[in-house]
DNA sequence: AGGAAGGAGCTTTTT
DNA sequence: GCTCCTTCCT
């Protein structure tokens, strides 16, 4: 995709569009009076303030479906900004479903980033770039930053370089160059934050390229510096809508702003409660100031919930009541009956994921009166992501399907970054980063001692790296191996470069010819580790999503940008993620485990950043209650395993937070049995005071001690699950198998329809026997 | 140059 | 406790 054809982005608004006007509008009818408020309201600023589950989206579709109905703008002259790739491609889903297939995709709906790329290759030169620039994941940068690091005589092990890129990043976010970091921050990163700054501007400008807070920080400063451009766009963009308002930072208010600043006709969509992304430079700010920033504005709240019941509405406004200088908002639904959130206290986490798994079994089945749920519709929201461990292994245990939403981007993977690296080499041979990132892999002999030699021989003839490395090898700078291995190198890297120009040769062709030629595929294939298997299935999905582009060019254009990986599977499976990636999703039932002072909320946050840190916590708590649709499972463990070290629990103080005329306090099984009888278990604020205080009182010590000899709950693979002995029965002791997860490993006992394994890394664990392979049939 | 051992750090994450 | 990165050793 060549990013110059969106010329037509800004002709053709057309007056056949405009002459549309006056249509009827049958979509209006479907929406509440506060929606249909937000859509109607065309002109001046309006700020859209849209509670959990309200139809924030279906109030922003419509917006934009009535903005184009009735003649008010042109799709390419409305501009609509999200924060995610996924928000963008809904949002232009739906407008486009409900418009029919009569108008043309909108240019300028996307995300922040996307958007000013567009706006950066148009005026590339005022911000001292050539508009192909290249933009630099954060492993780039960091590689940059350390480089500069170094050059600079500074000990990196007091002063790391990602403090740096936190810090300079920090800056980014705020709209400020170099030249205009406050003089209160010149101590940042030792004192020499500022000038490393500065050097890494001027890096970045030799290498034509930009990181991610560049595309906004330039967009701003070209901006503020050159009235006619601005002006420009200010026609141009007739009006404005912006996504997750609340997430936004200095920077790209900066930007809205500046571009609203003729016509003011923005409307502004979030949720003050759900600003949860603070740490990254989100200023809530930024929502609660927007009638300040935008005088006349009107505001519009969207308060009735379609999503969850009473209960879990109560529960979560409730939690979020306790913070302060909020917006005011209360969600209330129509909808009748529906349980209770439940709240449970565990032993540890151990035993927290083990009821968790039965409770999914038992939901799957059909529990309580409530229709069997899908294991689709089931998820389990953590605070960080270490908790997701104590889950997977208790459901590879039991053999219960789950899906991990979130961990590394497929793109952020190293093999895919190393693939990209290799075809961003080939077609633009002076990407000095790319070089340096595949010298040497596959290994090929050329070590630290080699590569400085041709960072030398570059730098003295002031060229790229390869042409380095080749009057390197000219000049006989370098010997052996190396030399035989680099020259082979430099002569793939030109032959691959001339068949890029090549018409008879497809560019996925060219990407399969330049993974084999270089070794990479091999050196894979060679690799015994667990991961390898996985990482070959990586490279060739990525040569598959080649097939989307028109060339190799166009795919490291976008893929920046762009790339996520949704492998769509089929199979049911219980979701796994973090409060923070759940945020605009929703399940019928909800388990929100690890609810305890320090985890959640999260000591770091309390201790970095005091009520202000308390409070986005407190959001996150908001968020986590209210997506769940029907039941929400709230728990906590008096112990925990933190670093490597058995801690006591506090219950989180959110849990004091919950209304408890909506609150089920559920016993265990065997846990408080005995002495804390289930009669003093039922809600009430001061019972679950006192219940904190059990956990240091001698009771709870004592339980503590009889730990290891307790008859732990029923397990509950015994109760349900049909024992696969077909199975079992295809392995022997002894035989070698494959593990997804643990790797190989060699069989040392078969126990009904359970193995046991002896991993080569993972050590010994009990695995059900449908989760294994043979060792020699592994499917590549 | 490549593997083994030692040390630090360890929340959340999109683009 | 585990993982990632560096350093040291071979």
């Amino acid at each position: 995709m060549s990013s110059f054809d969106d010329s037509d982005a800004f002709e053709g608004a057309s007056l056949a569009a405009r002459a549309m006007a006056a249509r009827p509008a049958p979509y209006l009818d479907s929406l509440n009076p506060a929606q249909r408020e937000a859509v109607e309201r065309l002109d001046g600023p309006v700020l859209m303030l849209a509670g959990a589950g309200t139809g924030k989206t279906k109030a922003l579709t419509t917006r934009i479906v009535h903005l184009l109905n009735t003649g008010r703008a042109a799709p390419n002259e409305i501009l609509a900004v999200t924060f995610t790739n996924k928000a963008a491609r809904e949002m232009k889903h739906r407008v486009g479903s409900m418009m029919g297939q009569a108008i043309e995709g909108m240019p300028w709906l996307g995300t922040f980033h996307s958007i000013c790329v567009k706006l950066l290759r148009r005026h590339a030169e005022l911000a001292g770039l050539k508009s192909n620039f290249t933009i630099l994941d954060t492993d780039d940068q960091l590689r940059l930053l350390k480089q500069l690091v170094q050059a600079a005589g500074i000990d990196d092990k007091r002063w790391p370089a990602r403090a740096l890129a936190a810090v300079i990043d920090n800056w980014k976010n705020r709209a400020w160059t170099p030249e205009q970091v406050p003089a209160s921050e010149a101590s940042a990163y030792n004192d020499k934050g500022i000038a490393l700054y500065a050097q890494y501007q001027t890096r970045l400008k030799e290498l034509n390229a930009v990181d991610f807070g560049d595309l906004l920080l330039h967009m701003v400063t070209i901006f503020q510096a050159h009235e006619d451009v601005l002006a420009q766009y200010q026609r141009w963009f007739c009006y404005i809508l912006v996504d997750e308002y609340q997430d936004t930072n200095v920077a790209q208010y900066l930007w809205l702003r500046l571009l609203a600043g003729g016509h003011k006709n923005i409307c502004c969509v979030g949720d003050d409660d759900q600003s949860i992304y603070g740490w990254r430079g989100a200023e809530v700010g930024n929502i609660l100031r927007f009638e300040k920033d935008f005088p006349g504005a009107h505001v519009v709240r969207l308060e009735q919930n379609y999503r969850s019941t009473a209960h879990i509405l109560a529960a979560a406004s409730g939690v979020i009541a306790g913070n302060k200088g909020r917006l005011g908002k209360e969600l209330w639904t129509d909808a009748e009956g529906g349980e209770k959130v439940r709240l449970i206290g565990h032993w540890d986490g151990e035993e927290e994921a083990r009821w968790i798994g039965e409770e999914i079994e038992a939901m799957q089945r059909g529990t309580r009166g409530m229709d069997p749920l899908s294991l689709d519709d089931m998820a389990i929201l953590v605070r960080a992501s270490h908790q997701m461990r104590a889950f997977e292994d208790r459901f590879l245990t039991i053999g219960l399907p789950y899906r991990v939403i979130g961990g590394p981007r497929f793109y952020e993977r190293m093999e895919i970054r190393d693939a990209m690296a290799y075809f961003r080499l080939v077609v633009s041979p002076s990407d000095d980063l790319a070089f340096e990132r595949i010298v040497n892999t596959p290994k090929r002999g050329l070590g630290d001692v080699a590569q400085q030699k041709i960072q030398r021989a570059a730098r003295a003839n002031g060229v790229p790296l390869v042409e380095g490395a080749a009057i390197l090898l000219e000049e006989k700078g370098l010997g052996g191996k190396g030399a035989a291995e680099l020259a082979r190198l430099l002569t793939c890297l030109s032959r691959w470069g001339r068949m890029v120009g090549d018409k008879s040769l497809s560019h996925v062709e060219l990407a399969e010819i330049i993974l084999d030629e270089s070794g990479y595929t091999e050196m894979w294939q060679n690799d015994k580790t667990p991961e390898a298997p996985g990482r070959l299935e990586n490279l060739k999905e990525l040569v598959k999503a080649l097939e989307q582009f028109e060339n190799l060019q166009g795919f490291l254009e976008h893929v920046s940008l762009i790339m996520d990986n949704e492998s769509e599977d089929v199979a049911e499976k219980v979701s796994i993620m973090t409060l923070h990636a759940a945020k605009g999703l929703e399940f019928p039932a909800v388990f929100l485990p690890g609810w305890e002072d320090g985890l959640f909320p999260s000591q770091r946050s309390m201790d970095e950043s005091g009520l202000k840190g308390v409070e986005e916590e407190r959001r996150l708590a908001y968020v986590g209650i209210t997506r769940a649709e029907q039941l929400c499972t709230i728990s906590f463990a008096g112990n925990r395993m933190v670093y490597g070290q058995w801690q006591s629990q506090m219950p989180s103080r959110f849990i004091d937070e919950l209304p408890e005329d909506h609150v089920e306090v559920l016993t265990p099984p065997g846990l408080y049995g005995g002495g804390y009888g289930a009669a003093g278990m039922q809600s009430s604020i001061e019972e679950k005071a006192a219940r904190a205080d059990v956990y240091n009182s001698p009771g709870w010590k004592r339980m503590q001690a009889r730990a290891g000899q307790r008859p732990v709950s029923q397990p509950s693979e015994a109760k349900n699950v049909v024992i696969d002995m077909a199975a079992t029965s295809a392995h022997i002791v002894g035989e070698r198998v494959f593990h997804q997860k643990f790797g190989y490993g060699l069989i040392i006992a078969i126990e009904g329809d359970k193995l046991e394994i002896d991993f080569e890394k993972a050590g010994t664990k009990k695995i059900v026997a449908r989760f294994v392979t043979g060792a020699d049939d592994i499917p590549f």
